[in-house]
This record gives C-alpha cells, structure tokens and sequence, in this order.
DNA sequence: AGCACGCCGACT
DNA sequence: GTCGGCGTGCTC
C-alpha cells in the first residue's frame, strides 16, 4: 500500500524525532491534517520534541494511548528524496536515524513562524531643527538611496546612536516599516559573460554543462594542476544548473579561505551566494535554511554539513579540493561529505564535479572503475609554468638542533627580496613548539584529559592541547620534578619559525598566517587578502595558506619539513604528504613571474619525495594503488573502525575485548577483525578509547555483518560505541 | 536525550 | 527508619 502524501485528522502517523529513541513513534495527525515529510512538534512524555513525519503510523500501539501531534511547523514538508537520503546515509554510516535527522534539521527557529523585523529609510517629511547627528543619519540615507536599513545598522553607519534615528521617526522624516526578516538571495545571473577560457577551459565547461543540463545523475573527476582555472570551468557547471532552474552546491574544505572565491562567484554571476558554515550566525543559518528550502537560494558555498541543506531542486554538487581530509566528519556522526555527496546527487539527479590538482586514490580508483569520468585540465592559465621543484638535503646543511631554514634557503629568499617578490614558508606545525620539554627530569607536558603534548602558543601565551582544545598557562616549574626555569621548547612550529624570520630577515615585512591567531574567519580572510596584494614580503603559513589561495606575486615557496608525514606506518600518510607538497608548491609563480618550490628534507631519496621532485603523478598513484592493492585496503577493500570509550580503560578494553571474541557474524561473511588497540588517540576529554579495525573484501556487505556484531554487546554504563565506515586512517 | 522507577549503602 | 547513589527502561 503506497504511503499518502497527505494525512487527515486522526489517521495513525510515523514521527521521527531528534531524540535518540531508535525507531519512529506513532501519533495521531492533527486537527487540519499533516504532509507527508512534515515538520512537526510532538509530546514526548513530558516534553514537547521536533519531528518529521515519516510515513504511515504501525499502528502496533493502544490507540487509545496514542497522542497527537502538536502542530505543523511553518516550514516546507521534508521532500521525499531527502528522506531517502537520510535513510540511505544513515545505513551506509550505520548512524541510528535520529542522529542523521539531527543532521538535517539544524537550523535555529524552526518552529517561529516567519517573523518580521522594523527597517528604517528615507521619510518625507523634514526636521524641525538641524543637529550635527540629524544630518549624519539624512546623509547616510541619500548616499544609499532607497535602501532600508535595521536600527542598529543605521545609526552605527552615521556614527549617532539610536535614539537620534528614533527622534527622526516621530516627525515623519525617517519611515519605520515592517520587513520579512528572512530576505530572498539576489539572483545570479548565467548569462553575464564568463571569464575567457582557454580552448581547453571551454572544452572542460561544455562536458560539464551537458552533464548538468541532462539532469541525469554522474560524477566527473575534474583534475587539474593549481591555476589551471578549475574554479572557472566548474562556474560554468553552475551557470548551466543555474539555466535549468536548478539549485547548485559548491562545497569547500576551509570556509575561511573563500572571501576570493565569492567575488569569483559575484564576478560570474553578478550578486554573491549563500555561505553556510560553522562561524555564521543564528540569523544567517535561519536566513539560509529557510530560503535554501524555499528554492529562493540559487547557490550555496558551504562547509560539509550543507549536504543537509533543505535543497528543493539541486542540480549539481561540487566537492572542491575533494582530497581534502576535513571533508571526513570523525566525530558524533561519522561520515565522509565528498561520498555522501555522490550518494546524495544520485538520489536527485545531480551531477556530481570533485575538483582537485591531486585526487584521492578512491577518486583515481573510481575513475579506472569506470564509476566517474574524468575530465584533464592541463595548460596553465596565463604564462606562468609550474614552479620549479627542488630538494635541499639537511643532512649536508649543518643546521644547530635550534635552527630550521636552511643557509641555501636564506640564499633563495634573500633572491626574492631583492627582486621586490614574495617568499614562503611552510610548515605544517601550529604554535611555537610542539613539545616542551623538562631539561630537568626529561618529562614533556600532556594534557590532562588527553593522550597528546600540549604545545606551547606564546601568542596566546599558554599551552594547548590540539586534540581537546583545553589549555593552561605555562608553568613556572616543572609539574613532574618541580625545578624551575628548566622547562625549554623542543622542535619548530609556526610561531617559532616567525621569531626565526623576524631574526634573519629584521627589515622584511613578515606576516606569520596560522587559523588560531585571528579571532575570527573574518580576520582572517582580510589578513590573507592583504597580503596576496603585497602586504607582507615574506609569508609563513601552515596549512592554511596550502589551500587554494592565489598569492600572484609570489616565487617562493620553502617547505621546511616535507619529511613530517612520511614517518610512521599510516598507509594514507604518503599520499597525503604527496598531496601537500603539491599543493603548496603550486602557491608559487601564478602570475607572469614564474616560481620555484624547495623541499627541505633529509630522506631526499624517499619515493613520495623523489615523486613531487619529478612531478611524476601517475607514476605515484600506481604504485601507491598497487601497495592498496596487495593489503587488500580501501579502496581496494572494505574497512570499518569501531571506537569504544568510556572513563575506564579497564572496562573499555573488557569491552573491546568481548567484540573481538564475538566475531561469528563477521566471520560469516569472511571479515576479518583486528585489535582492540588503543584508538589513533588513546584519551579525548577524560575518555579513553579503543579501537577494532575490521578488514573485508571489497563485495562483502560489511554493514549489515557489522549492525549484527555490534548488536550482540550490550553497552554498560557509560561505555559508548561508534562505527567508522571507511576510516581515515588505519594501522 | 530526559525522566521516573527501583534497589542497595550510610546517615539522623 | 529515610536519603540518595545511579543502573535500567520508557517515551507513541
């Protein structure tokens, strides 16, 4: 029996609430009926909960016990094939349905009814005297014509507080009024005209503007070097979703790094899009929401959690920089944005673009499958080449234990200096130093609550701890032996490579880029596009400035450890610090002055090294896919992590332990598992944790084996368990 | 998630 | 005798 889109009063209904109860409860359709997908408010036991109903009601309760819903939410109903999303998420996650809804539902004020907001503009009338500040506020209002503006906004623009604005609006000179408070997008417009594209650019555009306008599901790899105008031809994937009616998605990895990006977006299409990330506000969030739902947001740039955006016609995402390893959520819910992004647009129809200068091996290995087709971009942009790639071999530099650029890389950037152009230097280290270290006793200070090294920040002036974020201030003795004035720094970070610079280069201008130092996104993004214009002669950066932002007048770019990375027995940490390098060389000569890269390393004969050096990527990829390949691991196998914590390690390992010994349902279908061990990090917040690994081959259905197998324990106290499908890293 | 229920140890 | 610890179970 097919589920009706609507429900009359009464009629049993299936709610599926946010609360973690496991399955959807059944209530009674209120007075005036329900959709199908609604946003509801329901009682449960003593509290009132948001829901959505989710189909007909099992009608395997007392009726008479059955309540009803409260009332509809004044938002659109949950359209079918998010449902289906969620529902298909949460099984390939393993994510109980609550948590995935969860997902799908934060927005603040769902339940207001759309509410209005006073706006201000020019009034008719004139004032009975003229003040200093009365003028201010009629001169601000002129400048900007027939624009409203809110109370706040207007007098902190003429400088006069509001009660001046308030004395205006009692003699009629200034208009009070009422305005929706969650305004419509600006349109964008596909049809003013693109940037010039090469032949190839036009070439890739058009591949991906059939694509879009079939309205049939696809994903296209579109790989091409830094500067080969990626960005450019994926616009144009947008513009064609755009012209078909269509929302379109453009999902970034660091939404700090995007203020070049929106004016790229407002240059094509004339107005700037919805940016949704984690740093906007209530306002904001409820702003985009809402209109995302109500189809009047054309195109959104996001953070990962905008795949559960309320989209009603998408037509295209695309996964910028989809190698990026921050699209992978690992905590709360588990689940990586760039999969759920093809698993989303296969549902709707949307053509899928992941974007990258260096694909992920599950990208490579999904386009020699046959899965995704790739699109190449190979001319560079303009008349700049690719930088020159070059290894410094430390072992012949004879640097002191306290000392981390190099005599011949002070050579290269004192080149740069003179010629008036920029220099770089990457390290991937935040703070001043990772460990600090008792001269003493030989004790380095951990965090309390966690498995790691706090590391000194002397801007902030304390330590802290970079996996639960808690810090103290440095102490004055050390906490193990107590001897004063014996705690020292050991190895470099960001904040010590500036004060290193500062004390080489005393006359270049030096700015030290590193996300904790600005306050906000904000800041930030104004600090980096001051330098891109040349506000600073020498650049130090960490990751950051790895991702995606054009610097045009730089030709230097110093990394002063590529060996951090390679150490280690990760499988993924070759390909990521192949990734890196790339990428960071590629910041070098954008613009006409052509760059060069210089890997400080002391394993110059290392293969990933020798790889950047020669540039040589399909011969990297091989034989990265082939050592997978041999291991019988992702993406040439199936893996899962399941991660048990709770406060007490004993209990914890007990637990990890009975999994391991319980294994029948794995073993039914020939997976393998491995551990417990401790978790990549053993402590988070007081907790520790554990980890199984589990190992299958690539055609078993490992979900359902692993819901059976975790079913069989019974969870303990405060013992918690999460399931990690496909895993970031493993060993 | 909350909240009630209930079954054991420490206090007036 | 009662107060309160948190383990267990329920919410339509």
């Amino acid at each position: 029996m097919p589920v009706p889109e609507f429900f009359d009063q009464g009629d049993l209904v299936a709610v599926l609430s946010t609360q973690p109860l496991g399955r959807a409860l059944d209530y009674k359709a209120p007075e005036g009926g329900c959709h199908l997908g609604a946003f509801v408010e329901v009682p449960l036991g003593p509290r009132k909960v948001l829901g959505v109903v989710w189909g007909r009601g099992a009608g395997d309760f007392d009726y008479n016990k059955v309540r009803s819903v409260i009332r509809v939410l004044d938002v659109a109903p949950m359209r079918d094939e998010m449902r289906a999303f969620l529902t298909r998420a949460a099984a390939y996650t393993l994510t109980p349905m609550p948590a995935m809804l969860r997902l799908g539902t934060r927005a603040p004020g769902l339940g207001d009814p759309p509410s209005m907001r006073k706006v201000y503009r020019r009034g008719t009338g004139e004032p009975d005297r003229t003040t200093k500040a009365r003028t201010q506020v009629l001169e601000t209002l002129k400048e900007y014509g027939d624009l409203s503006f809110t109370l706040k906004e207007l007098a902190e623009m003429a400088g006069v507080t509001s009660s001046v604005v308030k004395g205006l609006v009692k003699q009629g000179v200034v208009f009070e009024e009422d305005s929706p408070r969650d305004l419509p997008f600006p349109r964008l417009d596909p049809e003013l005209p693109s940037k010039e594209l090469t032949a190839d650019q036009a070439a890739g555009a058009a591949v991906l503007a059939e694509a879009v306008a079939s309205e049939q599901y696809g994903t296209t790899l579109l790989r091409g070097v830094t500067g080969s105008g990626k960005t450019e031809v994926y616009l144009e994937a947008v513009a064609a979703a755009l012209r078909a009616g269509r929302q379109a998605l453009v999902l970034l990895p660091e939404i700090a790094l995007t203020e070049q990006f929106l004016t790229r977006v407002q240059e094509r299409f004339g107005a700037k899009p919805a940016e949704w990330h984690s740093g906007a506000t209530m306002t904001e969030r409820r702003r985009i929401w809402r209109m995302v739902g109500q189809g009047q947001a054309q195109l959104v740039i996001g953070a990962r959690s905008s795949l559960f955006l309320p989209f009603q016609n998408l037509g295209l995402i695309v996964v910028d920089e989809e190698h990026d390893t921050s699209y992978k959520q690992e905590e709360g819910v588990f689940y990586n944005a760039r999969d759920m992004a093809v698993l989303r647009a296969s549902i709707c129809g949307a053509h899928v673009v992941l974007a990258s200068a260096t694909p992920s091996l599950e990208s490579w290995a999904n386009v020699e499958a046959g899965k995704y087709r790739r699109l190449e971009l190979t001319s560079r942009f303009g008349p700049a080449v690719m930088p020159k790639m070059g290894a410094i071999d430390m072992r012949g530099e004879g640097l002191p234990s306290d000392r981390w650029v190099s005599p011949t890389l002070v050579g290269e950037v004192n080149k740069r200096l003179e010629k008036g152009e920029q220099a770089m230097l990457f390290i991937n280290r935040r703070g001043y130093a990772p460990i600090t270290l008792c001269r003493a006793c030989g004790h380095q200070i951990g965090c309390d609550d966690c498995d790691a090294r706090m590391v000194e920040h002397r801007y902030l002036k304390r330590l802290v701890c970079h996996q639960c974020g808690e810090t103290k201030p440095m102490p004055e003795a050390c906490p193990s032996c107590e001897a004063e004035d014996r705690l020292a720094p050991v190895g470099p970070g960001v904040e010590r490579l500036g004060e290193e610079a500062r004390a080489l280069w005393p006359k270049a201008r030096i700015a030290v880029l590193s996300s904790d130092m600005y306050g906000s996104a904000r800041a930030l993004k104004a600090e980096i596009a001051g330098i891109a214009e040349g506000g600073a002669d020498i650049v130090i950066g960490t990751q950051l400035v790895a991702k995606g932002h054009n610097f045009p007048n730089l030709t230097l770019v110093g990394v002063i450890d590529a060996d951090l990375g390679l150490m280690g027995s990760d499988l993924r940490a070759a390909e990521r610090t192949f990734q890196l390098m790339r990428q960071v060389a590629g910041r070098a000569g954008r613009a006409e002055a052509p760059g060069a890269a210089l890997l400080q390393t002391y394993q110059p004969d290392h293969p990933v090294i020798r790889a950047i050096l020669a540039g040589d990527e399909e011969a990297f990829w091989g034989a990265e896919a082939k050592e997978r390949q041999q291991a019988g691991v992702p993406p040439y196998g199936r893996m899962a992590g399941i991660i048990l914590s709770g406060p007490d390690v004993a209990q914890v390992f007990d637990a990890g332990n009975l999994l391991a010994r319980q294994d029948r349902a794995l073993r039914a279908v020939g997976a393998e598992v491995f551990g417990p061990a401790p978790a990549p990090i053993a402590r988070v917040r007081g907790r520790h944790r554990v980890r199984l690994l589990v190992k299958a081959d690539k055609s078993v259905p490992l979900q359902e084996a692993l819901a059976r197998w975790v079913a069989q324990v019974k969870l303990k106290g405060d013992l918690r368990l999460a399931v990690d499908i496909d895993p970031q890293s493993f060993y």
